[in-house]
DNA sequence: CGGTTTTCATTTGTCTTACAATTAAATGTC
DNA sequence: GACATTTAATTGTAAGACAAATGAAAACCG
């Protein structure tokens, strides 16, 4: 645990970053247990509430979990799937809201990053994500499904989908895309016509998926990029006007 | 703010979470002013250190940022893509490196969000982006060079291909993929025939980018990523050995 | 001796109080 | 009016105390 790092900032900042450090270099391992935090405290040369300050930041990561009692402690927290996706879908629907991105940029961000998936889906799906994907379209094909809802299953549908890829890495960056730009469509008021539209191409990609054939996947995709893309600034456009 | 969301968890945490859900939905905007510290004590009905826990969670996440002084205080923080980029970069990084994920895995995922990029990249790249490449190129072909230095060079011209794509969504996304990868390739010993090799085929996306022509871009840089997966196991099979 | 209960030490969670450092505004001075 | 000084508000840090949780060890009991 090298001190000093950055000695502009606050000390809780400071001892943060060199734990995290430690971790990061492999010099810490999952589960092992960080010293108590009077000792670290001590170590530090700094008071309790600061060192505690410095594990909170860390805890807000996921980069460490404290357990109470004896015996208990802070731990080096093996980072899950589930909790790095929590935290992408955080960051990066805060990107989009607050950075004015355009729905163009966001969407055609999604819709290349998901296109990297298909071909890859078609290869190697099986039956369970099939059936994920096919339930999704029937529940979207119910007219009395609201705006929202239909968003939702918009979004476990390109999951599926990504899923079949079954390639975890891909699954974890592609979910803060897609969650990420569900606020967006959720400004989109879906017209019978045009989720009938977007129904029949997500059956165009399930068959391909499930004909394993990649270019038809691929090029139903793209048709629904441009749908959604269409959609939306139809939707901004309006949004401006008032 | 609304309290006890998640009555289990610490004091902190819940505050953490509350003030979060306010700025994520919206209710507090860019820049504006938090209450302080004494004041959010008051209003949750606990002490500061309690209070300040809670913000150096949020302060982590890049949530908040703090000023000290006079009309100083916890501000709401514009998530920049930089901030935005380190995180995801820390936490892809982790999640490969704690979750035993397999080379080849990796590899696959970085190679297919990034094939979503070329496209584009052929479509829009300006001179820059073209020059960022070339130099790197040219940084790859001294012999001189450390592994090291190979790799990371081998990053920056990935990342001016990502970014000639001019998407700066998919930049910040395909940030995490390539660099988590980096600590990975690191551990490959580049050979002068593998270092050709490469810097051929990097010639060759290049020159295609250059050429608007977007299909032997593609076509080249599925070539690298099997040559690479290529490395890589070899490197990974002689590993487990001893 | 075996199982159960109790005690106990350790550690995190929280509160209280106090002071230092910083900073912008208000005030005073020339 | 320009510049220096004071002041009030706010975060940063410290020290000490107690509560709550928890597993280990000790004490107890059958």
């Amino acid at each position: 645990m090298k001190t000093d790092p950055t000695p502009r900032r606050d000390l809780s900042t400071r001892i943060a970053h060199s734990i995290r450090d430690a971790i990061v270099e492999g010099r810490m391992i999952v589960d092992e247990r960080l010293p108590s935090e009077a000792e670290l405290a001590e170590r530090f040369a700094v008071s309790r509430p600061t060192v505690r300050e410095a594990l909170k930041r860390l805890a807000a990561q996921s980069l460490i979990r404290t357990e109470r009692g004896a015996f208990g402690g802070a731990f080096v927290n093996r980072l899950s799937y589930a909790e790095a996706h929590g935290q992408q879908i955080t960051t990066a629907t805060l990107l989009l809201s607050m950075n004015a991105v355009s729905f163009a940029t966001a969407c055609e961000a999604r819709y290349a990053l998901e296109g990297a998936c298909v071909a890859l889906a078609a290869a190697r799906r099986e039956a369970g994500h099939l059936a994920a994907m096919r339930a999704e379209i029937a529940r979207q094909a119910r007219p009395d499904l609201s705006d929202e809802g239909f968003c939702a299953s918009d979004v476990a549908f390109h999951r599926a989908l990504v899923n079949a890829a079954r390639n975890p890495v891909l699954s974890y960056q592609l979910a803060g895309a897609v969650e990420a730009m569900q606020p967006l469509m959720n400004m989109i008021t879906f017209t019978a016509r045009s989720r009938g539209a977007i129904v029949a191409l997500h059956t165009r990609i399930a068959d391909a998926i499930e004909a394993r054939d990649a270019a038809t996947a691929t090029a139903a995709l793209e048709e629904l990029a441009g749908y959604t893309l269409t959609l939306g600034q139809g939707v901004m456009a309006a949004r401006k006007k008032p």
